[in-house]
DNA sequence: GTGAAAGCGCTAACAC
DNA sequence: GTGTTAGCGCTTTCAC
């Protein structure tokens, strides 16, 4: 069953199209008599817009896109929700790209960019090359979770002060050996996390321990913990909860008591009593759908850039309290 | 900066509109010295194909689209995950859209039929009654995680058997007082789990307990439970691992010993130890992308049905081993 | 208030 | 091999 045209519905109320588009819309310049005629005529043939006319037609496309690193973990299904709840309120549609492990995923990008009206990119998704590249397009963009890029809106949560304060109650916990877990080269937000923590040391007169370079799932993360229980440091401070928990596992197979902490709060956290830092991902994602929104409509003069607070939560994995 | 079109890059190489299209897509009916040519303008012109008029002129949208209900828990997250991997393997753009809420919900997939070339709708977003009418207009669909609808392809996970796989263990671990956290009549997949909790008993000559109507979240299960403990069964059986979750942590507050059970084996479950089933729901997602493919390609002649399995996860929410 | 007609940017017949 | 041209379905002037 083919869907139907303005055209038929149109002949079917004897009208014209131009009528029938006026009166579906809800135009003024239409008597209610005509448009009850053209409504009905549009129920009876189930019409709906074909959305590519109308886009082609309106030169737009009433839908924003996400563009994210990675389908594991809560964290990023959390941002893209966030995302998505808020754009639907401004009446976009929604379409989201993960780009890991594709090897095309600079193309997927761009022709994601040839969709929507407006994109929010992810750290650890694409690099800033092919940012810079779809920002001279004059596209609407939004950064999320990634170092800014000249000319665009960025929206980070707090890393290192946070970082300093976790660092700080390790310290007053009587740690004085710590180890990190994860890459700063690979994330910026990793990076502020060690920098926070290295900080928070270098304050107190300790040396940063050198980064453990590892991936940021639970897999990883117990993998390294493996080796680093060998000759365990006091505390081990993972740059993820994900990380933090697969050390958690080592560690309670191997009997190890160390202190262990994550990042992002994730529900497991909560069970595994493991101390991290809350971080607001579904604001995260609201933020960007709103930036991207006003952005759209009227483009701010300078670029914004705005960094959401986070919040230490302590449990028990970092010691008794 | 506006965008460049096809008639720009033509002009600057030289040639037709048509041959830039033919050139930029690959056909075989391009000297490859103008389709060199063609390249080198669309590059320093920065040109993309305008997805609008490419999809009016095909007739197709290159892009499915996923519902689901709601934007809390990781559950949906898995599947919509796994859709969009499935998905973008298909060459595939993805569109997302969460109804719960929104009192427009039925206008909002009714849009978003016209922007796909299939859709997955997932249970509790919308009523049968929406679904039938997209039906009827001919777009490729399919059913996930709800009661199949005349016509249209389905895929669930197994509820009964494991669930009746579940009830046994509890029975194994001797306990005859029963506690059942979810509303059957709210989705089919509680339904399912409480019919075979129901069997079960009954084929071990035990009545089934009333269910306790409830939210799919953790704070309805921990509100629930909270009644629910001032006289305890002997195991509390969670419509999901959410419920089940927040029937533990409200267990942990009254120092009650009650076996608790749940339903989807979500990161936490591990960590909380929580006995669960596991659910496949990345390859829900994904089977969905899968079948819509082949049926926007050749639509099959009868609707398919599927059951994926699901397995149980015995840890020591249950009791002792 | 309504209709005719000109695009929007692209693909694909059809000519040459 | 390449160009011309007719749509794809819609919105929106511009006439009447």
């Amino acid at each position: 069953m083919k869907a139907a045209t303005i055209y038929e519905v149109a002949q079917r109320a004897g009208v014209s199209i131009a009528t029938v588009s006026r009166a579906l819309r809800g135009s003024e310049l239409v008597t209610e008599a005509t448009r009850a005629r053209v409504r009905a005529a549009a129920a009876e043939l189930r019409f709906t817009p074909n959305r590519s006319g109308r886009s082609l037609a309106e030169g737009r496309h009433a839908a924003n896109g996400i563009v994210f690193p990675e389908l594991v973990g809560p964290y990023y299904a959390e941002v893209v929700l966030g995302y998505e709840e808020a754009a639907a309120g401004f009446g976009s549609s929604v379409l989201i790209l993960a780009t890991l492990r594709r090897p095309d995923a600079a193309d997927a990008v761009r022709e994601l960019a040839g969709r929507v009206d407006g994109l929010a990119i992810m750290g650890q998704s694409v690099g800033d090359d092919v940012v810079e590249e779809i920002a001279a397009t004059g596209l609407p963009l939004v950064l999320l979770a990634r170092d800014p890029v000249s000319g665009v809106d960025t929206i980070r949560t707090r890393n290192e002060g946070t970082a300093a304060s976790l660092t700080e109650h390790l310290l007053g916990h009587g740690y004085r050996s710590f180890a990190f877990l994860g890459d700063p080269e690979a994330s910026p937000d990793v990076a502020g996390r060690y920098a926070g923590l290295s900080a928070a040391l270098a304050a107190h007169g300790l040396d940063a321990p050198q980064p453990v370079p590892c991936g940021l799932d639970l897999e990883s993360g117990r993998k390294a913990a493996l080796k680093l229980l060998r000759d365990p440091p006091e505390a081990i401070v993972g740059a993820n909860d994900e990380v933090a928990l697969g050390v958690h596992l080592a560690a309670l197979d191997a009997s190890a008591a160390v202190a262990i902490t994550g990042w992002d709060d994730l529900l497991a956290a909560r069970f595994a009593g493991l101390t991290t830092v809350a971080q607001p991902m579904r604001e995260l994602g609201a933020t960007a759908a709103r930036w991207l929104h006003e952005r759209i409509a009227a483009p701010p003069p300078k670029p914004r850039r705005r960094v959401l607070p986070t919040q230490l939560v302590v449990r028990s994995s970092c010691g008794e309290h």
